[in-house]
DNA sequence: CTGTTAGCGCCTTCAC
DNA sequence: GTGAAGGCGCTAACAG
């Protein structure tokens, strides 16, 4: 059979308490001792049982990940920083903590039932990446679900999106809003006045506040909204909806998209109707992922610093980093000019 | 406190263990006494305890994944198509199964160290993907721990590296000889002669067979070895490897890299240098992560099912797919043709 | 510093 | 179809 903890023990010649004891390090044993139970662990070739432990001790090692799509960079790399910072000394036995990651595909649904399923582990913390459905039906379950798991000692952190009120949930937020506004800012500084808009999903808070931001400074400079279609964040709906847009305003000199995988899209359908990035049409993304500096022209993109907004959240659900004032930070984008966007031709 | 299943049960005017058949379902229940037990579930919010079942049960619903890096598509799109066949019914109440992502940073130790503690997790299958290191010491350190997973009832499945014998596991292995071979037969098809080549890390096998089948068509064609230099997967390796090799060899017309994130990097170098794709010189990757099709010009290389890999390994790990004859299969490349190479200048 | 004693919450034979 | 009882392997007070 599998060998026990009572196993070492016997071998060891000491009591289950005082493995338990040398194997979590939480408690003083005698140099001696330590080392005799050391040797037998290894002998019998002993691997703790977690699932007892975890029960034992009214705790797991486990931190869950909530992400849209672990095949997509943006998210990757939040996943990835986040794993980073959550193992380390301080967990129980060795200190490593592992990372659940659970991909929603955006569905609310999901949402919940991956929480439910972590609230089951007694996940030590959980880590909402990507933003929120704004649905209340759905924002009002989300609460409460935030709400038990925080009462059942949960650390809850939302990464990319914002606060959820009265459920001790700690939120790092991107300022999408500024930086949809300094985009479309720049754009019109070259002189663009005819911006096609490709969205994201609606009902959802990274699609609603970059567009926001497109929309105040458009109106800002006193310049018509042209056309905003909506498709979900990934490459082909870029290239509908870029397809799309130019049926329907033809003479628009700049794209705005919802990420740099849907501007791949818009500049993949502008090439094939025969128009020059950017002599004759402009293109700019949001994120910055690696990939975007290396296409041709480069993406003009507002680079969100998601290996560090992870690994801060991962450090905070690890309570080892303060949680910031009022439980929430706005984490600012930062516009990065490159060669897809250039002035309109006359 | 918490609420448990003894308090369900009382709620419900039943015992424990028909709570707990009704929860797991695998037991015939009187449809009027389901009800009861379900509705009083809802009543009181209760949410099985994971650890406390594992430890009765003896088995987990958690599967883990072992990635070099989350961050990197090649591995994202393999860790998301094995997560999305591990859930369904199946499992224990409810039938969803948690993936459990560990980030090796293609680390010997830590793969090990992550094995362990998903040996300790109890986990009901472990896939791990990407190539192996190459080091006795270390093979046998992992057979060993392959080993004794396998014996404690853990499925395990490679996905993307050779097989290793006499531990049960199935292997999923990559064509990765062959896949390089078709593609460095492509260049000298076209005329090229001096080719460079940007090899991943030594000492795995990814990087050894792709560098095999470059070698093969080499030397099948009659045609003289040109620099080889090594590094990480990863773009700046690419970047600053070409520069190397220009270095190296300033007539080279063609650069076969490591991989399509090493491509990108080379590219960046070669446009530096004033170079132009493929008119000056020739670039191919391997993998065709999604990018490689949307770069400028599109990237010659090797395309990998990633994602047909991942989903097949998740279905083996369940149970779900008859395992391959002989424990092992191995997956082609299919060789994509696309604007970044081209004959050489004469 | 170390041993003893109770559970942690659930599952699973075994009877009824 | 349902209840009773024992134990899964470990940890956390208590003593000493």
């Amino acid at each position: 059979m599998t060998v026990t903890l009572a196993d070492v023990a016997a071998r060891a010649q000491v009591s289950p308490a005082t493995v338990s004891r040398v194997l979590n390090g939480n408690y003083p044993v005698a140099a001696a001792t330590r080392e005799r139970v050391l040797r037998a662990v290894d002998d019998l070739d002993y691997v703790l049982n977690g699932p007892a432990s975890a029960l034992a001790a009214a705790t797991s090692d486990l931190v869950g990940i909530l992400v849209n799509d672990i095949a997509d960079p943006f998210f990757g790399i939040m996943a990835g920083a986040v794993q980073s910072e959550i193992g380390g000394p301080g967990g129980r036995a060795g200190g490593e903590r592992l990372a659940v990651v659970c991909n929603t595909g955006g569905s609310s649904e999901r949402e919940l039932t991956y929480l439910t399923l972590l609230q089951r582990q007694r996940a030590a913390a959980v880590v909402i990446t990507g933003g929120a459905v704004e649905n209340p039906v759905h924002a009002e379950a989300m609460a409460g679900k935030l709400r038990r798991l925080g009462e059942a000692g949960t650390r809850i952190v939302l990464c990319g999106r914002p606060p959820v009120p009265d459920t001790g949930a700690i939120a790092l937020a991107f300022d999408n809003r500024g930086g949809g506004r300094r985009l479309t800012e720049h754009l019109i500084g070259l002189g663009h006045r005819r911006i096609g808009y490709v969205a994201g999903p609606e009902e959802r808070t990274t699609t609603r506040h970059r567009l926001e931001g497109h929309r105040d400074a458009l109106k800002e400079a006193g310049v018509d909204e042209c056309a905003t279609v909506h498709g979900p964040y990934d490459r082909r709906s870029g290239y509908e909806a870029t397809r799309e847009l130019l049926r329907r305003e033809p003479d628009l000199t700049a794209i705005v998209t919802a990420n740099d995988t849907v501007a791949l899209g818009a500049c993949a359908a502008l090439r094939e109707a025969g128009l020059r990035i950017p002599e004759d049409v402009s293109v700019a993304g949001f994120d910055d992922l690696p990939f975007s500096v290396d296409v041709v022209p480069a993406l003009t993109t507002v680079r969100l610093p998601l290996h560090e907004a992870g690994a801060r959240a991962g450090r905070i659900a690890m309570g080892r980093e303060p949680e910031p004032p009022g439980k929430m930070s706005v984490i600012a984008g930062e516009l990065m000019v490159r060669g897809s966007t250039a002035p309109p031709r006359k």
